[in-house]
DNA sequence: CTGTTAGCGCCTTCAC
DNA sequence: GTGAAGGCGCTAACAG
């Protein structure tokens, strides 16, 4: 009887291999790490017994006596379905995975109380490490999970309040490449489309835009920012109002591809040749029979690196290393043939 | 002293909240669980001690008193940075989070081989429950996973060689919808466009495909099929073969938005008027400039149906019910007008 | 080479 | 109202 279902739901331990192998559950132990030396004789009869039985070492106990963590690595974003979540998401687990550990989402739905309640469930689990984007500005809960013991490594935005590894893009280089790029085009008047303010990556993008029309002689126009829309629809109508500015800009950097693709409908409706400049690459972007340039970076390189730091901790010899920072660069793709402003 | 760290690493237990409270270990329990009637004064103390501590149970050991599972859903997909499956993940989340469940998320590479590994892995985590997108034929692994006491939820592809709970989409019924609609524009000639045969959805889409056309009285002409691209590169050179023949397709059904995207992108760069139909919608779909028809379903719901089931099973009456079987429809989107064949 | 003891952190059972 | 045992499944540390 190759898998006898002796009760459904009753799942067999070590004990029921080691009677059925007529050995200690010690010994069984050993045959299953491979440990010390066991007789061939009675690891045959151990193999057998688990095979037949259909036994699956509890991770859950082991973890326990060993006095591990669970094995499991937090992952906490404002919204896996996006797809740049879910890469990042991707990333880190493609280099935890490898180490033996799971990663488990949490999706916060860009609520910081949902944040909390997510971290404090993660801590409880004992999880080995959490990544976070954090949602908000209030990151007293990430500070406690840290203070607990928990590594913990920020993504895309840096630790407020608290030291602790971190991820990062090159926002402001980044904008100010895309914003150099329409300057270089004639553009004077150019708008700024993103996030609200709430978002880090929006207000380090805002300064690299300003910083460098200002750098550039520009007299900057708060008319011509927007900074706001989160979604396509609201990027849409907030391009379609500069748009219609008794003096509209003539070029629109966006700060990521929300905007930038609201910004694509907007001017596309409008019949228009404004010169569009964005970040985040997105698919189908060189269809759109516009000219653009994106700044573009892997955001599983985002997950991967945040892996890596984690790991660090855990495994390496990083564990009481101070905090450390890494930032991406980003690089510009050109879509179409850029047009000098007549 | 708030949060002192004792020693960093070292997180307080039941014991040590016991013992700063002046209790026994067992009453911190009865508070924490809000059980039995705790003096008023004792909760306080108990509470208090909680509180300096900073402490937090340990779920894991928890859930290994109480014998039930680990209070997390494995999750298991080919590829969680496509978008599909990315949602999918959040649709069961969504559902199962509020019931205290965590999603782990398992990536398969759209090998089976890592797709077994993971699954014995879940297992072992004691996961109650797994939803799984089976990556191949081949589901001898989760068969075994169910027959354990694990419960199983197969999305998308049906469970082969045991009995399981799943939820499909009307991959036929699409299929017939989307050639249904090229026929009704006169086009004869229809091109097939799909995923290789390994695929059950790809499998379903060809053969409502097929049925379609052989009830119109169409000939089947097996040059136009073309069974085996997955990703958007593939799909474009294998469309553009099916162009450059000596009598090539007037339309092309597409059966997932990967050789929808591709099929556009060689019907464009031909600047051919090929009519085309897909499966999957996708974004910037109607900003193409080419009529386009697809057939709609949200992943999520695909996800979240997932993750009905499986409560059901865990927490519902239907514990011990025969495998269910729940199919989501597709609905038509049309972008830009359709063309008739002249 | 193999077995016994003890206990990870928590909670059910039974006493007081 | 509260506490003392005992054990979930597993494995270090020590026997033998």
């Amino acid at each position: 009887m190759p898998d006898a279902a002796n009760s459904p739901g009753a799942r067999p331990t070590l004990r029921d291999v080691a009677q059925r192998a007529g050995v200690s559950a010690m010994t069984v132990t050993r045959v299953l790490r491979e440990d010390s030396r066991v007789s061939a004789a009675t690891r045959e009869r151990v193999l057998a017994s688990v095979a037949e039985l259909g036994y699956r070492p509890n991770t859950v106990a082991r973890s326990l006596r060993l006095g591990r963590g669970s094995g499991l690595v937090g992952l906490v974003v404002t919204n896996l379905a996006n797809p740049f979540y879910s890469r990042l998401a991707l990333g880190v687990d493609s280099v935890v995975g490898p180490h033996g550990l799971k990663t488990v989402i949490g999706n916060t739905r860009q609520s910081v109380e949902h944040e909390r309640d997510l971290v404090a469930d993660l801590v409880g689990r004992r999880v080995d490490g959490i990544v976070v984007v954090p949602a908000g500005g209030d990151q007293r809960h990430l500070a406690q999970a840290a203070a607990q013991g928990v590594p913990v490594v920020c993504a895309s935005r840096p630790p407020v309040g608290f030291p602790a590894d971190h991820v990062l893009v090159d926002d402001h280089g980044g904008a100010r490449d895309a914003t150099e790029r329409l300057l270089a085009l004639g553009h004077r008047r150019i708008g700024f489309l993103g996030p609200p303010a709430s978002v880090h990556t929006s207000v380090e993008r805002l300064r690299g835009y300003r910083e460098t029309l200002a750098a550039a002689g520009v007299a900057a126009d708060e008319r011509y920012v927007r900074q706001g829309p989160v979604d396509v629809a609201a990027a849409e109508a907030a391009a379609g109002e500069l748009l219609a500015l008794a003096e509209p800009p003539t070029a629109l950097f966006c700060s990521n591809n929300r905007n930038t693709i609201g910004a694509f409908r907007a001017v596309s409706r409008a019949g228009l040749t404004t010169a569009l400049a964005g970040f985040d690459d997105f698919e189908l972007a060189d269809m759109l029979g516009l000219p653009l340039s994106v700044q573009s970076y892997d955001s599983d390189e985002l997950g991967s690196e945040a892996g890596r730091l984690l790991l660090d901790r855990l495994r390496g010899g990083a564990r009481d290393a101070p905090p450390r920072r890494v930032v991406l660069p980003t690089r510009a793709i050109q879509y179409g043939t850029p047009r000098p402003l007549a």
